[in-house]
DNA sequence: GTAACCAAGATTGTTAACAACTTCGTTGCC
DNA sequence: GGCAACGAAGTTGTTAACAATCTTGGTTAC
């Protein structure tokens, strides 16, 4: 194994698969980027047989795309995808919304309406790293309240996919205030205890952030090609 | 594929995914039998490394389970998950259905409106086959229109873990009438262009057919357990 | 000077053998 | 008679070697 650490029992194309999708997910490896099969066994230590399965799962996860015989790369993902990506979260988050609202605890809400304290905390010292962190939390809270599996893991893979545009989006000037104001409708509608409402709420926040990719793409598109 | 035909010009592990999955779904695999590596390699004259890295995406589709050492098995999935995956489906097949209202065609909905009249003169003929067929082609007849590729993939891995239970749920007594009315509903509120109407009418009818799941299942158990 | 072609290198696809673990039946002991 | 340790068989985890395919660079003919 790469890591003194533990000798982790086994599965070896777990560990590879893992370590993999960080890198991709952290921006180690770049959209479009080719992964040799060989430069995967020397960087993990791992067989090919690993390394080479783990391709295949996270091609099947969709960050990876392979050709026959001409080897694996990041999959790049366009803003047609990345909308598609917050589309579908959006419903899903909205049902994860419904259900946490029907079922949330006293306990729960404390818990919810303390991150969201926190988050306004983080826009006023205008901490970036720290909004991006909190804001994760709280969907990652509403998810566990709504103890939906199968949402979660759909969540998850969406997640992976969509994690490189996904940072980006508070860096647009006036968003984090945008943001603040959403997770907290989001927040109160959940402790309300009205799914309707607490669904509503999730899904014109996420629709919210898709209009922040196109505005992001149109940015980006904007430095590209100066006028 | 156990066929003869072809040598298939590579990719073997495709091969042997795509066949087992079907097995699965066609039943010829019941829930929680064993799935010995060896046999499969006999059944589908692959070789092991295969066999294993099928398995392992199969395992990542949520249709086989696999434990260290011990080996992988068809996943039994319980009403609770039948459950969640439906609701699941609500929500994406709900986008699904406001995007098609916004892009139908009038060949579109020509097609749609056909299908529903197919699909009346099952219910008429109590064909239960025929009804179970123009369901999902109905259902995907709104996918395609959609043309939301992330939706349309994550329903077709929802569709891999839960048609088991799904093909049933029209032999409920009374079943097909309902499942008419409420396609008709889906279908005329597609072609209306209305998308929050479209959306709507799509989870009514996913979330009657959760009903219909819970109704089955009390169903089997009074069967199962004998008063 | 350009285009087609060929050979060497690099990369992936496939298979077989080896090692480790679990399970189940057996034997010996309490 | 029951329980625990032991061992053999079966199954999975891992690795290495071999075969097929693609890319690349140079050469040759036109």
């Amino acid at each position: 194994m790469a890591a003194s650490g533990e000798p982790a029992a086994g599965e070896a194309v777990a560990l590879v698969v893992n370590a993999l999708r960080d890198g991709i997910m952290q921006g180690r490896f770049a959209p479009g980027q080719r992964l040799p099969e060989a430069d995967l066994v020397e960087l993990y230590s791992a067989s090919r047989g690993a390394v080479r399965t783990a391709l295949v799962q996270l091609e099947n996860e969709g960050i990876v795309e392979r050709e026959r015989n001409r080897g694996a790369r990041v999959r790049p993902i366009s803003l047609e995808e990345a909308v598609e990506i917050t589309e579908a979260r959006a419903v899903i988050e909205g049902l994860c919304a419904a259900k946490a609202a029907a079922r949330a605890t006293d306990e729960d809400r404390h818990r919810l309406r303390a991150l969201g304290k926190e988050l306004g905390e983080a826009v006023a010292a205008a901490d970036v790293m720290a909004y991006t962190r909190i804001n994760q939390q709280i969907h990652r809270a509403v998810r566990d309240i709504a103890a939906h599996e199968t949402a979660g893991l759909m969540l998850d893979r969406l997640r992976t996919q969509s994690v490189r545009y996904h940072y980006t989006v508070a860096l647009l000037p006036g968003r984090p205030s945008i943001g603040l104001t959403e997770h907290l409708q989001v927040i109160e509608t959940v402790c309300s205890g009205d799914p309707a409402l607490a669904e509503h709420t999730m899904r014109t926040h996420l629709m919210s952030v898709v209009e922040a990719l196109q505005q992001l793409d149109a940015n980006l598109h904007r430095i590209v090609t100066p006028g």
